[in-house]
DNA sequence: ACTGCCCGTTGATCTGGATCAAGTAATACA
DNA sequence: TGTATTACTTGATCCAGATCAACGGGCAGT
């Protein structure tokens, strides 16, 4: 169960053997069936979630109970809602699963225990932060400063799986889009634009 | 001129005195003159600048050569193109000064060896980018869910130094919006909606 | 296998915000 | 202190993408 996490965690910093098993201890596993939330808007978010198995979005509901779709997380990938998480606030993320799924779970009391405990874990967490900011930096301005069409081809460029394994309405909602606007795209794209 | 970062960084982790001075070793000071650029679009970003004194900007520009806004920072404030930096790539943001500036650059040479001597600053790093990150998750769903008032008035809630700092065309660009836009909309609020 | 219901498609119409075009006020610079 | 450049405003028009509506096809549950 931990083989996931194990093998995303030495992509970026090592372990010993009595690091890993102290490490264990500080999560919690979690089954989730498809359609059963993880989180809800307007709750405080205690944990963060690693994907060991299975698929899940988060995503917000406007004041006209619109959805907007903030991520999706399956196989390697945490999900959590990072502002209610840091500053231990009232978020605005549902989290559910779109298929059944697996999850680790550390709240952030044992988040703060397990960095004392194994510093190299803020280093580990350091890293993850950075690249997501990252690649969230480029989605934003990406928003903000292409067609509709510009960035339906820019995500099937640097995440084809998502494509693959997400609705395409969810993928719409993804990219700030109406469902009809990504089928209109898509067709046109398919007839050589 | 280390002041401001220490103070930054002593709110998220403690530091000795020993600490203090062997981290000042890891960085180099650099003055900025209104208009001059610390990077450009199309080269590698080497180093995270700290914003002691002055006002940075960062921002993109698409093929048409319009500009877009990514982030301001002013003292106690980051700046980087941290895509290129983490990754190494050819970056995608300008950055250059709005106001004259002092900054502390580190590269990522002297991050690694820094964070390698001195743990606790793969801490502090933690903290800051989960922060940004959350920031940036909410910025983002904001960018998608929001009309143009709703965004203008949620920027002025929630970052009413950046209005009172930042020309006001760049704040239009910040948020996605021609500054024709905003002009208007400050005009309606101002009328009383 | 049947039936209900999401999900994606296609068409028609609407609209928020962009774009184009002037004019005016502020700031910088010589 | 004048003049040039940049920032902001206001008006007229346009358009990408949203919204509304209707239909067909796949797959989930019984």
């Amino acid at each position: 169960m931990f083989d996931v996490l194990f093998s995303h965690i030495l992509e970026k910093v090592s372990l010993t053997e009595e690091e890993k098993s102290l490490l264990k201890s500080f999560f919690v596993a979690k089954s989730l069936r498809k359609k059963e939330f993880l989180l809800r808007e307007g709750e405080i978010c205690h944990s963060l979630s690693f994907v060991s198995k299975g698929l899940l979005r988060s995503y917000h509901i406007d004041e006209k109970g619109d959805e907007h779709m903030n991520l999706f997380a399956w196989e390697g990938w945490w999900s959590s809602d990072i502002y209610s998480f840091s500053f231990n606030e009232i978020g605005q993320f549902n989290i559910d699963a779109l298929e059944d799924s697996e999850l680790l779970l550390i709240t952030r009391e044992n988040l703060e225990e397990m960095t004392l405990q194994i510093p190299k874990m803020d280093r580990y967490f350091r890293i993850l932060f950075q690249n997501s900011l990252a690649t969230k930096e480029r989605r934003l301005v990406s928003s903000n400063s292409y067609t509709a069409k510009e960035k339906y081809i820019q995500l099937a460029e640097s995440n084809p799986q998502m494509i693959q394994r997400v609705p395409q309405n969810l993928i719409a909602s993804y990219l700030g889009l109406a469902p009809e606007t990504l089928s209109r795209i898509k067709k046109n794209i398919a007839l050589g634009k």
